[in-house]
DNA sequence: AATGAAAGTGAGTAATCACTCATTTTTATT
DNA sequence: AATAAAAATGAGTGATTACTCACTTTCATT
């Protein structure tokens, strides 16, 4: 299976999809990625699609609606049932120790921005300028998964593994250190050479003991 | 002296403008940074800065180059010197510990923050699609910094206040939590209640020592 | 093989795009 | 006040835009 297949499937599950409309969004995803959603004509799409142009339009009334068909479900049905369910296996049977926790979660958020990195893209760079978009982020995504993220939190506070302070700040700081390595690796400088394990490793350690010596 | 005036100031200082260039230029900002470059009709600046069209076209060859004009200057006359200076009086009369630099280095980028936000958003909105620009930005404001701040990660480390490791990943770490701090701060949540004295000490003491308890 | 529905086509449309230019207005210098 | 240069104008340009629609092709069911 190829990689824009794995990328369809998982965006698009068991969805009916003409071969032509597989191509579009392919196409679509491709331009939308590289050069911007404005930026990116119906024209364009349609001829790197090999597709006559009014096809687009049999399936999406609008570009705008091509590109939520292609980001919605990247909030839908991959991030939300996931959190949900990574987030409820560690508060039922929670892993030992904050570390473990971190180096799953890591894990997981690396898995699935390789399967889907163009179209995360397309959501960082749209959600500032499309509110219908940010409000589906908002609500579907930031909401839970924050929540999620606090009650972890508080849990490790109260077995007394992580240090008291509000359970916001120590989200933020986490997180800023989990996305930190996440872009820098699949964004700003993917063609680095990573040793993705020993980085792992060295974040969990830095977001657990900072980087001062121990005396 | 209006914010508008304060933003003209930095970004152009003693460049000579016409009232109407101003104009356009505060239009263009406030109109990239809300709806992206590429959704931005030079129309609809006009309009906005209450100018003819050919205007805008007598001062700029094209859209393009009324990008670059507001951007460039960002990155050569404020940020570039700026860091220079900065990172030099830190080596040469060095902050007595990291938590001071760290300090002083989370204050200095929040002082450029709340002047520029609006063109900062431009920038990191149209580097990726604009390759005159991402070059710019690297070459100038990128490498130069980098570099400094491995030198004083470096120093640190020699000075037995920082623990070993490459020093590429003390500044992967450092960075994420710093700015991981100021996006927060301006850009996801500016209106939420924040007390940036305490959040900047939160930030440098989990840089330091980490989230972990210390038995 | 017949048939109706769904999918696909591509020429056409009005609106909008960045940009031009002949002309007018403002400004600076004397 | 005269004058030349600089600044500003706005109607006009061809190209491109997202989108439409009458028509053709493909497909599934019998």
């Amino acid at each position: 299976m190829s990689e824009d297949e794995v990328l369809l499937q998982q965006l698009f599950e068991e969805e009916k999809l003409t071969d032509k409309q597989k191509k579009i969004i392919i196409a679509a995803i491709e331009s939308f990625s590289e050069k911007g959603y404005a930026a990116t004509s119906t024209n364009e799409i349609a001829k790197k699609a090999g597709v006559a142009e009014g096809t687009i339009f049999r399936h999406y009334k609008t570009k705008k609606e091509l590109l939520v068909s292609i980001v919605a479900p990247l909030m839908t049905k991959l991030i939300g049932p996931f959190i949900v369910n990574d987030f409820h296996k560690v508060l039922d049977r929670p892993y030992e120790n904050v570390e473990d926790f971190l180096r799953a979660a890591i894990k997981n958020r690396s898995d699935i921005i390789k399967k889907m990195l163009p179209v995360i893209k397309i959501v960082i760079q749209e959600i500032p300028f499309q509110p219908e978009l940010r409000e589906q982020f908002i609500e579907q995504v930031a909401r839970k998964t924050f929540e999620r993220i606090l009650q972890v939190i508080k849990d490790y506070q109260d077995k007394g593994q992580l240090i008291e302070m509000p359970t916001l700040s120590v989200a933020r700081l986490a997180i800023s250190s989990i996305f930190g390595f996440l872009i820098s690796r699949y964004i700003l400088f993917p063609d680095s050479e990573w040793d993705d394990e020993l980085e792992t490793e060295r974040t969990v350690q830095f977001i657990m003991h900072g980087l001062a010596v121990k005396d």
